[in-house]
DNA sequence: GCCAACGTTGGC
DNA sequence: GCCAACGTTGGC
């Protein structure tokens, strides 16, 4: 039996929002929009709860590398961001009325002391199997089993 | 339903 | 900036 994911991964690029544009939100809070793939949004639809830990990976970015966490602080609802013309995520095929896209909130919980670069967590034996290490993944909210949490925050405090 | 063409992601 | 690896679109 496959267990339930509660801990996930979300990427953003920092030249459009960092974890610091985020520290910066009123509440600390976000909405995570412009999802525009199929699984990505699947995942956050129908697996982020409340609650669920969410790693911020930046990608593109000098280095890529995890850099903090957030948790889900409203469960998934229409990404309106679809639905104007004027923004780079506009989709007039997800309408109000029918939409296609969906997005989650998340709150900042930490930025962590230690970035974990992408070299250094493949590195890692124990998360070589990690979606995000995966040759040619370029999924934008992906699962993350309880271990490789785990490890990955023990890695964030002590390095090793 | 196949698949070529195209657009995007993201490491390097 | 390059380009491999994907995902989507649309002709047939």
């Amino acid at each position: 039996m496959p267990s339930v994911i509660t801990h996930w991964l979300v990427k953003t690029e920092p030249e459009s929002f960092s974890i610091d544009d985020f520290l910066d939100q009123p509440r600390k809070t976000t909405c995570w929009s412009g999802v525009r793939n199929y699984q990505a949004r699947n995942y956050m639809r129908d697996g982020m709860k409340l609650g669920h830990s969410v790693l911020i990976y930046h990608s593109n970015a000098e280095p890529s590398a995890i850099v903090g966490l957030a948790k889900v602080v409203k469960e998934a609802y229409a990404d309106f961001t679809a639905w104007d013309a004027s923004d780079s995520h506009y989709d007039p095929a997800s309408p109000p009325e029918n939409p296609r896209w969906m997005m989650v909130d998340l709150q900042f919980v930490k930025k962590f002391s230690r970035e974990l670069a992408l070299n250094d967590l493949r590195a890692v034996t124990s998360l070589k199997n990690m979606e995000l290490l995966r040759k040619g993944s370029r999924l934008s909210v992906q699962p993350v089993s309880a271990t490789e949490f785990a490890t990955i925050l023990r890695l964030t405090e002590t390095g090793k």
